[in-house]
DNA sequence: ATAATTGTTAGGCAAATGTAGAAGGAAAGG
DNA sequence: CCTTTCCTTCTACATTTGCCTAACAATTAT
C-alpha cells in the first residue's frame, strides 16, 4: 500500500502538524499557517478531513475540540517525496539537482563549507 | 509572471521535449515514454494543448503533423521547481534535503566522494 | 434562560488533472 | 476515385484540489 503523494495545501498542514509534533487542534494549526496565509477554519478542517482519509493523521475528540495525531512518520514520507522529485526531474542524479541550486542562487561560502563537510562525514561514517 | 508549476503528467511530457532538444511531434514523445507507460496519442495531445496554454511550448504544423517546441528553459524550470521543493519540504535547507536522501538509501562511496569533490569545485569557485 | 460565540459536520462548487472517444481531414494504397 | 490510415481538434468525464457557506452542537456570557 503505497502512501499517496499529498497535494500542496495538504502537504502544509501536514508539515505543521509534523512540526508541532504532538497532537494538535485545528487551531493551532491555524496559528502556525506561513505568516500571511490567512484560511477559514473550516477549509483547514476540509483539509484535515482528506488527511485522514488518506491515513495521515488520526482524529480523536477532546471535548468540543478535534485533535489531530500523525499516523504517517515525517521522515520518511519526505524521504519517498525526495527521491520522487529527483527521479521526476533529474533522473536521480543527486548532482543535477545540486548542479541546478548552485546555479541559480549564490550560497554562501559557509553554507557550501558546510555542505562539503557534511557530505565527507556521511562518506567517511559510511565507509566504516 | 510567474511560470505556472506543472501537473505530473504535463511535466513528463515537457521533460522529453527537453530531453529530445529538439521540436517534436507527438509521435516521438509517445515513443521515449518512461517504458511500460502507455498514454493514447489524444491524451498526449491533450496535455501538449495544455502546455500550449500554459506557454510552455509552442506548436507548428509541418504538413499533417504538429511540431511542440519548448518555450520555457528548462534549467529555469527546474530551478525554481527545486527552490519550491526545498522550501515545502525542507525549509529551504538543502542540508536536510541531503539528510533525507542519505539516510533513506545507501550510497555508494564513489557517489558520496563525487558529490563532495563538486561541492568542493563550487566553494572553491565560488569565492573566486 | 437567552443570546452570542466557537468549533464541527455536511454539502457544494469552480478549476485543475488524468485520460480518452467521436469526428473530420489529409495522405496513402489499390 | 474510393477505402483505409493517421493525425489532429473537440468534447467529455470522473477525480482531485482548493476553498467556502449553511447548519448544527456545545460553551460562554448576559
Amino acid at each position: 500500500m503505497h502512501m499517496k503523494r499529498l497535494p500542496d495545501s495538504e502537504l502544509e498542514i501536514m508539515m505543521i502538524i509534523w512540526e508541532l509534533d504532538k497532537p494538535v487542534t485545528r487551531m493551532e494549526i491555524e496559528k502556525h499557517l506561513e505568516g500571511d496565509k490567512k484560511l477559514s477554519p473550516t477549509t483547514i478542517l476540509s483539509f484535515l478531513a482528506r488527511l485522514e482519509e488518506k491515513g495521515f493523521v488520526a482524529v480523536e475528540k477532546e471535548g468540543k475540540n478535534n485533535v489531530y495525531i500523525a499516523m504517517v512518520d515525517r521522515e520518511i514520507y519526505v524521504q519517498k517525496e525526495s527521491w520522487n522529485i529527483l527521479k521526476r526531474l533529474y533522473n536521480n542524479s543527486i548532482k543535477s539537482f545540486l548542479t541546478a541550486l548552485f546555479d541559480s542562487r549564490e550560497l554562501s561560502d559557509r553554507e557550501l563549507l558546510e555542505l562539503e563537510e557534511f557530505v565527507r562525514e556521511k562518506r567517511l561514517e559510511q565507509r566504516r
